[in-house]
DNA sequence: GTTAGCACTCTGGCATGGAGAGTGCTAACC
DNA sequence: GGTTAGCACTCTCCATGCCAGAGTGCTAAC
């Protein structure tokens, strides 16, 4: 039963890429295979059903459809939508009223921009009804601008270090019994002289050179390569924080009706080891990346498609947003509002850092 | 087809209870209908599978077992459950190598309490084999420790609150153009003998005596009323952040294998005012409570049970950990995980703040 | 009070069959 | 040449019926 081939895999003509795109759009409405009936009913295609068939063979052909048995009607493949994106990826934008609405708000949260990479999260997934995903911007190695000594009891204080990069950290040290908050408030002056500014490769270097007659010379390089030592596991620590909203929206999607193929897609978001890795990549262009289905190496990613966004100041810091849905997703939705509020981001964090 | 009454529902004996608890336990591990013959073969009762329908019957017209259809076997009701956790409460306990393993686990996160309950979520997961949940210690009223001010550009500071509680918080604060980092560190200094130990209350009447001829009076009096503002938001907000770890274990569960029952779930975890009310009730309390199916107020809770215990020190700061899993969950061991998790984490935070 | 025996009931798995949807091919058409 | 009507074919989906298995509830005997 060797399929009959109508016309060698040439190149596909405008006609063919239109209808694979009528097909791509109803089945992202649907989520049922699409039939060549179907498509010459509601989109005016202005051929009959048999021609787009024979389209419809070709374009299986090429690789871009597919068949889940032979009395469906089609369904696009990863390499379909991949097209597809290719083809939008520019025009995609936001209504401005949705625009609006998000800048209003951003416009709300005033204070930490700790909280911006949350809501941008959530944003993402109210307006894509898909999985929103954002990560804090994170800085390729960190400066410190601040530090801290906070006595808790006798025995231990409380180390904080405001970063350059809006971050805050805090930690627990040993101290000698007896020691007083004065000392404490003397050392993380002097302290503070050594490491403002500075990431931990300079600081390190710093807490060498303290001279051993310094007051507290001990105390000094002790508190200080506790500095050091929590940058490093900061820098190191690939990605932080992935924050995601929205993952509801994800649930009630009818391909992941049954409930193994959830947990798969759960695993997958809890497989931070990939994201971090994406996240990497992501940071590294300029604009919107996509990947689709078995575009990702984790099996558990296969039938889930990722839009991401970078967003941040390159070589300062930099964090990711983005989209994470079915294959099966209005792309160029979650492309216009990924770019959009990665673009604002940057826009916020420009003006507060200027 | 009226049920034949073989006697009239009084007390269950000895032996009856002896079968219900054989009922949930073998339900517990099959997780499916449990029926007379595979009672008397797994389980040494001494009598005949007759006796043992006549005692099951028995049972369900006392409201503890129920029926999924006439020629299926027992399942216990929510009030089964009930009775079964009142019988083990006290006695559940963890075995010792596991709390050995805890302790050392536990051991190794030397530095911030921060991160304490969310090791406690992630222990408690792992262990029994369902969600873990935590939220971090909250005090009834925050105290601050220490305040500092970074200046981040020429118009913006970063306002760092220490919390006695362990806690930090950083929001932004706006400047006048042209204020030093000498003047904000002098202004913090300033601060911090006005907050350093008091609550919101307390700070807003300190900040109303601050005289007019004091330098910098505004700048102190503004940012004062900003650290008011920040911690009234944290003392309202009335469950921060409950965190939870080990959710593709309870995707696991049969009786969530259709998907929309999941997505009960979810969305019931999601429901933050519910829980947030639960830890209130539990942070009253001294040791573990249970919530069983319907005794849970929403109804997306009904098909799952929550057992939780408060740690912390009350009046001080409490937060919950806990288990959420199905109704029929390993309740002993579920109970003496809890138990010994927030016991453990009272004695390092006594350890700590001693 | 306990037990053997038995009729009864309900589920779950499996085969059957027809309706519906959609294809692929052929032959006619422009 | 491309396009189209027509039609046989294929596959899913759903309802139906049937049977084995599990477990009950009742009765009558111990």
């Amino acid at each position: 039963m060797a399929r009959r081939i109508r016309r060698s895999t040439g190149p596909l003509d405008h006609r063919a890429h239109a209808i694979l795109r009528a097909v791509i759009d109803e089945y992202v409405l649907s989520a049922t295979p699409v039939g060549s009936l179907a498509l010459v009913e509601r989109y005016g295609l202005g051929v009959s059903s048999a021609t787009v068939r024979n389209i419809l063979a070709e374009l299986e052909l090429s690789g871009l459809l597919t068949h889940p048995h032979t009395s469906a009607g089609r369904i696009p493949t990863d390499e379909g939508y991949r097209w597809y994106v290719e083809t939008i990826m520019e025009s995609a934008l936001m209504p401005e009223v949705e625009q609006l609405m998000i800048r209003h708000q951003f416009g709300q949260v005033e204070s930490a921009s700790e909280h911006w990479f949350r809501l941008a999260a959530s944003t993402i997934a109210t307006i894509t009804r898909s999985a929103g995903l954002a990560t804090p911007a994170k800085p390729a190695a960190a400066h410190v601008r601040r530090v801290d000594l906070v006595a808790i009891n006798d025995r231990l204080a409380s180390l904080v270090l405001v970063l350059r990069e809006g971050a805050l950290k805090q930690v627990l040290v040993n101290i000698e019994s007896g020691t007083s908050q004065d000392t404490l408030t003397a050392v993380a002056a002097r302290l503070n002289g050594l490491v403002t500014g500075r990431t931990a490769t300079d600081i390190a270097r710093a807490v060498r050179r303290i001279p051993d007659d310094l007051p507290e010379a001990d105390l000094i390089r002790r508190v200080g390569d506790r500095i050091v030592r929590t940058l490093r596991e900061y820098d190191v620590d690939a990605v932080e924080d992935i924050f995601s909203d929205g993952l509801l929206n994800v649930m009630g999607a009818p391909e992941f009706a049954q409930s193994d193929k959830l947990r798969r897609v759960f695993s997958a978001l809890e497989n931070r080891a990939y994201l971090g890795e994406l996240v990497g990549t992501v940071a590294a262009t300029g604009d919107v990346s996509v990947f689709i289905g078995h575009e990702n190496a984790p099996a558990d990613m296969r039938e889930v498609a990722l839009v991401l966004a970078p967003y941040g100041q390159p070589g300062r810091a930099v964090g990711v947003v983005g989209v994470l849905g079915p294959t099966r997703m209005a792309y160029p939705q979650a492309i216009g509002t990924v770019r959009f509020v990665s673009g604002l981001m940057n826009e916020l964090i420009d003006h507060l850092y200027a």
